[in-house]
DNA sequence: AGAATACTTAGCTAACCGGAAAACTATCTT
DNA sequence: AAGATAGTTTTCCGGTTAGCTAAGTATTCT
């Protein structure tokens, strides 16, 4: 995975991490919390948090025996530009082609 | 894979398929045409692309030998959305925050 | 008709992913 | 000190993914 986006649309590409990106934007919480509502073992929950964690979408801290973690909202404004990118590139080039037409239709009327 | 949004990160989460999304956003190509700037086996190359019209981001049609591949605008916009949501619940989450703060500062400052 | 082109299908492999259970460590609570 | 709580580490498993080569099919060109 070279990219920085491999990593995060792939950390996105998942129900239950989506879920958690979901739960964070209400605030921070602790591991056993944003657990709770998963049907899964805990040791699998975890692996999708490192999962998010090392795509950079989430930091968490552990103080005694509680790891709360936060959203970091950085990488998500990145991906969504990646996005907004193609999609703007390819409305533009629709537009393009809509005055193409336009004209198209112009010339022909001159005839 | 349950959800729209699965297919549509997990397609875009290889560099490969976010290159040729990049490529289609200039217009429709052809296999052979799209393939072309990878290093890859053909039979490689056309599973990427399987990937990319099983999540609906391209069309694709068969004249004759060749295939001509169309992006489709509609699930970009929606994994964007949903992207774009988050981050806005998140910022609005902090500014709230920051007026709480300034509050409980104004509340300290009475005294 | 024969050759070249543009995919397509089939079959293989190594690596990764999402899941589990079991056993362990560290930190409160009583 | 004992017990409960909150994670963590280890090891295993079956399914999917990304890559390859080799061989096949269908069109188009000469």
């Amino acid at each position: 995975m070279a990219n920085q986006l491999d990593s995060f649309f792939s950390a996105l590409a998942d129900p239950t991490r989506r879920a958690v990106i979901e739960r964070l934007t209400e605030g921070s919480a602790p591991v056993s919390e944003l657990h709770a509502p998963h049907d899964m073992a805990l040791p699998t929950f975890m692996k999708h948090l490192s999962k998010l964690e090392a795509a950079g979408l989430v930091r968490s801290e552990k103080k005694g025996r509680v790891r709360t973690v936060h959203i970091e909202a950085a990488p998500l404004a990145a991906a969504e530009d990646w996005l907004s990118k193609q999609r703007k590139l390819w409305e533009g080039r629709l537009d393009r082609l809509e005055r193409l037409a336009l004209q198209i239709e112009r010339t022909r009327d001159d005839h």
